[in-house]
DNA sequence: TCATGACTGGACCAATCGGTCTATTCCTGT
DNA sequence: ACAGGAATAGACCGATTGGTCCAGTCATGA
């Protein structure tokens, strides 16, 4: 899975990742994640002077870029914001499904759970408020005003995280795939 | 908080509840949870055999239970299915401010964090399917059809899951509050 | 009054936690 | 060739973890 070319900084990270993902930051031990990294504590404090809470913030920025980089591929050649957001959903029940049907959302895992620290929420929110801007980037671009802009992002952006949540409950990708209906109202009888 | 005349195993219960709440089933140890609880060791593995683990999915339907009550106050009073969602989004985004502005789902933060145990996310999606079955009676009562009913629901579970994360990253109960308004289709221009 | 089981209280345990420290190896510029 | 910093390797540490165990206390029914 690691390519044995990453440098070992980028091993931790990865492996910081994906473990924290599936297990939420207190429930990886430095051991599991030194192990899958295939480095040893000297290089993470190396890397990370300030141990796991400074290597789990590097984690949550990499997996947050990966999520901005999934929404611009998904918008790409989208002729309309509600089909780029059908082609997001899509590619997001793909890597569900692919993962073992246990992934929600990776700053989740890492920040909320994470120590008291302010600094967690902070960088959370900021990387969501990422996701979002990227989002609303996209809409405008396919002739949104900015206001109808960010109001359909930030549908999108909870949509896709109540989904995950309901996803990984069921270990069922479907919820995912079936997200977009939820752009529209509910038909009546 | 936790009333004196409560069982010990009553407060463990919701000391359980209230800590992983905040910081996930890993991130509370047994100390802080019997100092919270006021309780010795003895006295959680008289009442929990199973310990940790035990005690955790004890407190999530505790906390689920307590979701369901609050679906039904919500809806009790309601003549519309949707006027129902609002009231509930309220009773959230209120009970929110008044917890410190930090909880998120007490589902997910107990149940997907915790041990590898297919057990828990078993749990986990029993008691989902409660709140939403629970909320599909509601519409149904209200003159939806069986499959609105359910769609509505579900649509509102997803909202809601999505809300509280946005929600928590921003420490603002705003999000839970206009949530109702994502039930409308968005308005063009 | 005493016997019995439910419950409490906390000492104790091995294992693991996150983190420190120093010795060594590797890489690069000169 | 060699100097020197970057990076690796892992032994080691005190604190804390979840869990065990048993002595003591309590309530209740006979």
């Amino acid at each position: 899975m690691n390519n044995r070319t990453l440098s070992t900084k980028d091993r931790l990270i990865r492996a910081a990742a994906n473990l924290f993902r599936v297990h939420g930051y207190h429930g990886v031990g430095l051991n599991d994640l030194l192990a899958e990294a295939k480095a040893p504590k000297g290089s993470l404090y190396h890397h990370f002077p300030k141990g796991k809470p400074d290597l789990a913030r590097a984690a949550a920025i990499w997996a947050s870029d990966r999520m901005l980089n999934l929404i611009a591929e998904s918008f790409e050649n989208a002729t309309t914001f509600e089909e780029g957001v059908t082609t997001l959903c899509h590619k997001l029940a793909k890597l569900f499904d692919l993962s073992g049907n246990w992934d929600g959302c990776p700053i989740a895992a890492i920040l909320f759970e994470g120590p008291e620290n302010e600094e967690f929420r902070a960088d959370a929110q900021r990387l969501y408020d990422g996701w979002i801007t990227e989002g609303a980037e996209q809409a405008e671009r396919l002739g949104e005003t900015p206001e109808v802009a960010r109001e359909k992002s930030e549908r999108m952006f909870i949509l896709i995280q109540g989904g995950w949540t309901l996803a990984r409950a069921r270990r069922s990708s479907d919820v995912l795939r079936e997200l977009p209906l939820l752009f529209e109202p509910v038909k009546a009888g």
